[in-house]
DNA sequence: TCTACTGTAATAGATAACTAGTACAGAGGG
DNA sequence: CCCTCTGTACTAGTTATCTATTACAGTAGA
């Protein structure tokens, strides 16, 4: 229902969390005072273990994304929204930059770079989530 | 001289190794037959443990971009430059994939997106390695 | 109060990647 | 032969991540 967990995917199970989580806040999926799966329950739902989940969980909160109601859960925050946003921003450029100083130092062409980032976004295009 | 290797980069070291080394093939930088530094040398230019570099060889052997003469070192083999040449676009690819199907979950415009592309390729572009 | 939920914490174990150190066989130059 | 280089192999230890399990305190509803 919420995310999707990939584990052989080079990034942290927790971090993948929490990237996903920051980013259904920015997308506007989860909203100011909204309650999140609990602990366990979101663990149940990745397969994964619990103590991975509250490890995001505790990321969040360091991040002022989530505030905890002790013996009730974890809601989004008032200023969340802000922050993810430009956390969004943030994450996705670096990633980008990573690749493209790859390809770069590759020497591979900028116009045959360019061809490869239409190509998949044209992949992408039509599916929406 | 040779790479660039960041420790906290997500990617194994030597898998860096593996795919710097192909790059480097691919980009006419290593031609064939010629050699490459020995285990030790690479080692201690990278500040890395010589056992990593030895095991981003194996694979590099296994992959048919490297043949070993016992003695002496390890060349480029006859035809690594095509095989180097495919698994270029192949490794960008994939790694553009990734970022694009995030930033497509994100929901961040595709807009916003390809201005991101082109403002970070700008920031690349004047440099050569 | 009892029960079931919540987050949090602590411990121990598994696995992968990398480091550290040592050792061995082959090639080549003196 | 001796020395130094080459790749290769092995063991052990470290670190980070994730799993497995148990426990505890607070909240809420019957």
């Amino acid at each position: 229902m919420f995310f999707q967990i990939d584990p052989s995917n080079g990034l942290a199970i927790y971090d993948q969390v929490v990237r996903q989580m920051k980013f259904a806040v920015a997308g506007g999926v989860l909203r100011t005072g909204e309650m999140v799966p609990s602990v366990r329950e979101l663990a149940r739902e990745l397969a994964v273990n619990p103590n991975t989940v509250a490890r995001a969980y505790r990321c969040l909160q360091d991040d002022g994304v989530l505030e905890t109601f002790r013996g009730q859960g974890l809601a989004v925050t008032a200023n969340a929204r802000e922050r993810c946003l430009a956390d969004r921003l943030q994450l996705i450029r670096i990633r980008i930059q990573q690749v493209l100083v790859e390809a770069k130092q590759s020497r591979l062409a900028p116009q045959e770079l360019r061809a490869i980032v239409e190509e998949e976004l044209q992949g992408l295009g039509g599916r929406e989530e």
